[in-house]
DNA sequence: GCTGGCCCTGACGCCGACGTCAAGGCCTAC
DNA sequence: GTAGGCCTTGACGTCGGCGTCAGGGCCAGC
């Protein structure tokens, strides 16, 4: 199998291939011209490498999977170097899941923190004299907390 | 102020001054030398930028906000377009927390699997013949399912 | 006068995972 | 023979938010 069909059955291009192989992760062996040649392991390999990439792995973390299927093993996560890549990446989802709920309910607590100014800003406009304060930019030692 | 000292009251490099001000978001006026000259309003302008990317706005996602508080609003997300910016990134956040939620399950029951499957393996070698099958690449058909 | 400190502009470097273009080789079909 | 299709290598472009360097100016203090 050449380049170009190995990267149709993965769903891939030549140049993610080529870009592999430059990076060690898939190396190819070569016809008599010089073209790459691939078996039907590299597709399993390629596999391999996209499904953890679906995941948000960068390359560098696919290759432990990468060589342990490589060195005979039936899956990529059947050595202990995948797995302790598995760990990590188990600990990084959380903490960054944590930073995300924790800033999605900063950004939440603004909007409505926001909402609820403007609406008072149109009540105020329908009530009393003017339609806005404004504001100009001096020092009015305005500071964060103006939550009420 | 120049731009050396607004850099350190925000923490921040003149550097990154220099190339807010090249996207357009913190234009500066000019002393008899050509250098940068700033105010107090500037101040407030950085902060309001530098809050959002620590919430993981880019730099365009921010322009609304300093454009409010350059246009004489008291907040930033005083103006209606602030807010469309904060109701559109907490729908990322929230589809980005849903995905990575999803990916964390995944990846935590591939390593449960991996583990179970690495500790038959360890009795297998324990109990019975030989220490390994020895799998060959071969096309042995194994799927994704090999949950139970 | 000279050193040190701040400022200026312009431009290249970085990271990751490729996309894209250039220039050419080999093989097949017509 | 020539057009088309696949392959090759090499190298530059992309995106964001700056870091870092080069080369030069202005001003204060000693």
């Amino acid at each position: 199998m050449r380049i170009g069909e190995l990267a149709d059955r993965v769903g891939t291009t030549t140049r993610t291939l080529r870009y592999y192989e430059s990076r060690g992760l898939l190396p190819a062996r070569r016809d008599g011209n010089g073209h790459r040649t691939y078996g039907e392991a590299d597709v399993r390999l390629l596999e391999q490498i996209r499904t953890l990439q679906d995941f948000g792995f960068d390359l560098e973390e696919t290759r432990p999977f990468v060589e342990c299927l490589r060195s005979g093993h039936p899956a990529g996560d059947a050595c202990p170097a995948s797995l302790a890549v598995y760990r990590r990446k188990l600990g990084e989802l959380d903490s960054l899941i944590d930073e995300l709920t924790s800033v999605r309910a900063e950004v939440g607590a603004q909007l409505a923190r926001a909402e609820r100014a403007m609406a008072g800003l149109a009540a105020d406009a329908r009530a009393p004299g003017g339609p806005e304060p404004r504001c100009e930019l001096g020092d009015t030692t305005e500071g964060k907390g103006v939550r009420g």
